[in-house]
DNA sequence: GTTAGCACTCGAATATAAAGAGTGCTAACA
DNA sequence: TGTTAGCACTCTTTATATTCGAGTGCTAAC
């Protein structure tokens, strides 16, 4: 990703100061404004042809004729991605604590995306974690009473789940026990996929006359897998999107404001986000980059964070392509270290 | 509520034509346009001068001189008034049921939601249900091993919880059932707010060696309790809002769109409504009339439902004044009857 | 009490003009 | 050869009239 753009500094520094420049107002900028902001000294006339040449590589655009200019995606990509290459190596400054810490994970969530809203002046979205390769750490069962037994399910990331299962007649103690070592010698350590047809049939034929637990175990387990994946999403400042004209006429805002509503197409954005995992775990989806159709006028930038034991969520922002990134890139490095942080201290 | 306004039959029938009009085509309504479309074959200059009439006593306004007439809130009001006496009788017929039976009751609400405002294309939210006074029905521990409890914890609306207690030393069966035994003859019937600190006192003395148990039970109750009080409200269609040019201007569409997101408005709204009871269960806010501040463009219709043993939920509808009422009135209490039934067959 | 007729009002739509920002191109310059 | 001043041209934005029409209120006649 070192600079494959066949642009010298000159123009290099010019498409930088449009794109900042259109960062800030929102308007195209015209050659003369480039002429006055840069420090290059250069006429208006010689930016003009700068800028044609700009515009023939594909790194800017003309609304229309005799308009300004405005990055396209392409250049937007490319400031994008010098910005990271840049800021990496100054990632150690820390800012104050902005979260107090809550009680349940779900208002932390909740605050973290209202917190995020409120200091970037766009919408956002926090997923709750999920586990992605879901793997089983320890089963229990237990009696209740003669009738029931409870079976104990903790999965990977310490979740523990708990399920009532209805027998037909006692289990003995010592019949328990080695239900319990035939489960736990089997099964833990698997993840869900691994669980299979063939798998289960061995178990139940090793569990003899109590197979009939065993299935019902597994269906628990199924059943607690199936409920762990439904993730939540937490949305905030939606109605922020209303502060960028380029976003708030009814056709866009309709399609962003469902797509957060209906959370079905968020899901999509946090699975693609888990599974294309780079270094850093900060993605930027610019126009139509991103995976979410409805999003295609902006731009998407999405952090993953982790709980330990491969349980993982994502955060995201959703704002105008002339985002602010510098300053959104440094709020997610710096929330997605102060989850990191605050979930492994637990 | 009977005819206290001092309207003549024609008047009425006139006002009625008015407001029938405008809630369909949104534009003031004009004398021409009345004296065709009503069958009391009168010129527009007799119309007009009614209409004169009706806009001194306050049913009706103009956005200005030399427009057509639109309802104002008071019109509106007395057209609902109207349309709830009428229909009151017809309440017998049945539609055929939309949704499927979802297993789970997150499922269930949300799809009510979503099918409401595909059906009347307005906003539209539904409230997770609570219990307003909630009471304790059943409480059983069980030992799950040497250090573990399991407390079911049953409540009124039968909604079962379970908390795994830890314990310092086992309990014998003996104590368990004695504690069994004392925690539900005391508790048994009783609403959340009448287990004070007196009770509590009394409890552990009773318990002797094993209160410290008993507390942890308490703390769980508490627990549990507060876990349910923060009731979820699912929302759908909010976008339908731009459906309605009165409604889509940014300002308005903002603070609906906000409400809608922050779900902190529609607590209250959802509060309120639970609160205040009447025969039906159906309440409609026009206006200013409405709980919610960021609604004072909109009608809000709301309907509360049931699940017995005092649990209920509220569902929420939310457009423009000129809003389907007849329309709207009627899947509420549809989507009502279907709700209660749903339920008490469970 | 009802209606026809008419002048009047006011918003919405349409047309017209003027202003301004910005470009592309040419020609001159260092 | 790269840079710049100058100028004609384009296209949007804004302002300003102008027109159009729906609808009213009022008066006078039925």
């Amino acid at each position: 990703m070192v600079s494959e753009h066949g642009l010298n500094d000159r123009k290099l520094k010019i498409l930088h100061a449009i794109i900042r420049t259109y960062l800030e107002t929102g308007e195209p900028v015209g050659s003369r404004t480039i002429s006055k902001y840069t420090d290059l000294n250069l006429s208006s006339a010689t930016i003009r042809n700068e800028m044609s040449d700009l515009e023939e590589l594909g790194y800017i655009m003309q609304p229309h004729t005799s308009a300004g200019r405005i990055p396209s995606d392409k250049g937007y990509r490319l400031y994008v991605d010098m910005l990271m290459e840049e800021k990496e190596q100054e990632l150690t400054e820390r800012q104050e604590q902005m979260l107090e810490k809550a009680d349940k994970m779900e208002h932390l969530l909740k605050q973290v995306a209202k917190v995020l809203a409120s200091s970037t002046n766009y919408a956002t979205m926090v997923s709750t974690p999920v586990n992605n390769a879901n793997k089983l750490k320890f089963i229990q069962l237990s009696m209740v009473d003669d009738e029931q037994v409870i079976a104990v399910i903790v999965l990977g990331g310490n979740v523990i789940k708990n399920k009532i299962i209805r027998i037909d007649e006692p289990l003995s103690n010592e019949n328990l026990l080695k239900l319990n070592m035939l489960l736990n010698t089997t099964l833990n350590g698997m993840s869900i996929e691994e669980i299979n047809l063939g798998l289960i049939a061995r178990l139940k034929e090793q569990a003899g006359i109590h197979s009939e637990v065993i299935g019902n175990v597994l269906d628990a387990v199924a059943d607690v897998i199936q409920v762990d994946e439904d993730m939540q999403i937490y949305t905030s400042g939606t109605t922020n999107i209303f502060k960028y004209p380029e976003l708030s006429d009814k056709q866009s805002a309709q399609e962003i404001i469902s797509a957060f509503e209906e959370k079905q197409q968020l899901t999509e954005l946090v699975t693609q986000t888990l599974s294309q995992e780079d270094n850093t775990g900060i993605q930027v989806y610019i126009g139509d980059e991103t995976p979410v159709q409805n999003m295609k006028d902006c731009s998407v930038v999405t952090a993953t964070y982790e709980l330990g034991d491969g349980m993982k969520g994502t955060i995201g922002i959703v704002g105008p392509k002339r985002m602010d990134y510098e300053h959104v890139l440094k709020s997610m490095k710096r929330l997605q270290n102060e989850l990191d942080q605050m979930f492994h201290k637990n």
